[in-house]
DNA sequence: GGCGATTTGTACGTATGTATT
DNA sequence: CAATACATACGTACAAATCGC
């Protein structure tokens, strides 16, 4: 997993959100499937929910993942070109 | 002035965003001109520097401001239809 | 329909970084 | 270099939607 508290120009939303990018289009994450919820994943990669709502948002407008207040966010199915 | 801190289930933001764009379509803030400094909008509408944030965000994204970092927020011109 | 658990949404406060003037 | 203004990041609390029972 990405250092994200390693110093670097880019801002860790961004960095996390080309991490999860990546692991989206390789397929480790399927279209599909349920990402883990925004909290937990704030704590996985040791960064505030704050940073991962700034990631989520990224990936939305990439349209690689599909958010549900209440349910979750599932990478989406087809994922774009 | 509206009253943000009325219960409503229509989010603040959404009701800050939507109490500028009267100001803007109605000519009181006219194209070019700048707007208050989000922290200084913040105070005067009594609500947090997180809820202008994301009522610029929306107010950016219906097309009617443009912001530029360490200058400041202004309306657009020319505004869109 | 209600109740509780889970998960996202909104809102507040604060501190520090970066760009412009 | 200082002042101004937006950007990022952290922490926290409560609200709202969904789902299973």
């Amino acid at each position: 997993m990405p250092d994200f508290t390693a110093d670097s120009p880019t801002p860790v939303y961004v960095r996390a959100a080309d991490y999860l990018t990546a692991l989206i289009r390789s397929g480790e994450l399927a279209p599909g499937s349920r990402l883990t919820p925004e909290r937990e994943l704030a704590s996985n990669l040791g960064v505030s929910y704050d940073t991962i709502r700034r990631m989520t948002a990224l990936l939305r407008e990439r349209g690689l993942i599909v958010t549900v207040h209440g349910r979750g966010t599932y990478v989406s199915d087809p994922l774009p070109p």
